[in-house]
DNA sequence: AATCGACAAACTGCATGCAGGAAAATTCGC
DNA sequence: GCGAATTTTCCTGCATGCAGTTTGTCGATT
């Protein structure tokens, strides 16, 4: 996922933008997507922020439609919220809601990991380690935007490995996660340095080895862990507002 | 939900549908997609169907944009396939897709029973008891599709009482394993009459009731019980293909 | 008569125009 | 000069038109 064009293409001109997508084979609606996820996890689009079906297109140098599309999605996933007649915005960050994802994901995840622990080909063991390794690569590195990018094709390929699609609705709780982490990095880093990451490497594994029952408890233990970085952090995040 | 008109509606007159929508505040592509998932549970849209937009929006009367949002929309939840460039169908029905389709339950309902069991409001339990004598009444009724019908509202009161949006992704899980019971009807009377509609009457009342701990068991057992089914109808379901 | 190729119908993906309604900016009254 | 009403602007929901592609059909050729 290259992102596009960082700058501004601003040219809904047909010529412009086919060279970036039959080459993906993916619909306008799906970069569009995929693009505000981004943007909202990043924080380029500020938590509260407005968002514009308008705005976006110019954005991103699409029509309206697709990007209709996908903000509908988003809303749908709980990333973007739409107050009755009011327009969408990004949704918030606060520890009530981040409690609800991850109770959300505390019902799934566990699912999910054993079920890719159980089902996942030679290939995907072979990709998760992979995976893996790339995480120990980056685990002290400065800048955690990559980390992030990398943790969401981490998800894709457990999802993968699980062979479930109904599992998929994680998708967006994993997003919401990555952006309250990251709105608290800096503190992360006081909390427990490198944790997260050593429990993705571990998830990893356990699931490229089929242990099951290892992934199982590695899960698990991984969300105490969350959900304590979260009431840690979240405390003066209620105060300071 | 009263289904709108039964008979074909076929004009986009604006004056013809507006007494509909107004009232209820509700989006034409919320219609859309509430009227299509009920032609695919109760199969008056085949398994296998294949549905377009233009044939859709004819048949409720409405443009293409909303149906074509609400067909995206239950393509995501599982309940179309999307075939690459050839259109959509109605999601076959087969032994293992619901076996998927009740692992996910299983990583979802445990929880969603359990949250609505100690968050329910007491207005919600009031209407969980009333939820539950309805079933009672409907027990033994000939035609099975009220009780589906009404199961579709007991899942929103669920999910009200859970007090967690992000457990919604159950949603369409329900309408999938709505259309296997139906499509097996015949043979689930014989397998364990009215087993399905007590669970729903003792899950109610144990939410209600605020019996946790209770609740999640009867969750369990439920979904054994639904798995046992499926196997047991499925055995033949692979025979006759 | 069967197979292959070309034509035609249909459908999706996307852009765009329009109407209704809310929010914001501006102007008017005090 | 400040508050309130009005106008302006923006935004969403929906319909519709267009282009590219696919599918199904009919006719021509072997």
């Amino acid at each position: 996922m290259p992102l596009a064009d960082p700058a501004a293409p601003e040219t809904p001109d047909p010529e412009a933008l086919t060279p970036g997508t039959p080459p993906t084979g993916e619909s306008l609606a799906d970069l569009a997507y995929r693009r505000v996820e981004d943007l909202v996890v990043t924080m380029e689009l500020a938590p509260g922020a407005r968002v514009s079906e308008h705005g976006i297109a110019e954005r991103i140098g699409v029509g309206r439609t697709p990007v209709r599309e996908a903000l509908q999605r988003l809303a749908g996933d709980g990333i973007l919220v739409t107050r009755p007649r009011r327009g969408m915005r990004v949704r918030e960050i606060d520890l009530a809601t981040q409690l609800r994802v991850l109770e959300a994901r505390r019902a799934l995840e566990g699912t999910l990991v054993r079920r890719a622990a159980l089902r996942r080909s030679p290939e995907q063991a072979a990709r998760l380690r992979e995976t893996a390794a790339a995480f120990r690569r980056m685990r002290d590195a400065p800048d955690p935007v990559p980390a992030l990018r990398h943790d969401r094709r981490f998800v894709d390929l457990l999802l993968d490995s699980a062979d479930n699609p109904f599992l998929a609705s994680i998708i967006p709780l994993y997003a919401l996660s990555r952006r309250f982490w990251l709105a608290h990095y800096a503190r992360q880093v006081r909390f427990e340095p490198g944790a997260i990451t050593d429990f993705h490497i571990r998830i990893g594994e356990a699931v490229a080895a089929g242990e099951e029952a290892e992934a199982g408890r590695l899960a698990d233990a991984f969300l105490d862990h969350v959900e304590a970085f979260a009431r840690f952090v979240g405390l003066d995040l209620a105060a300071s507002s």
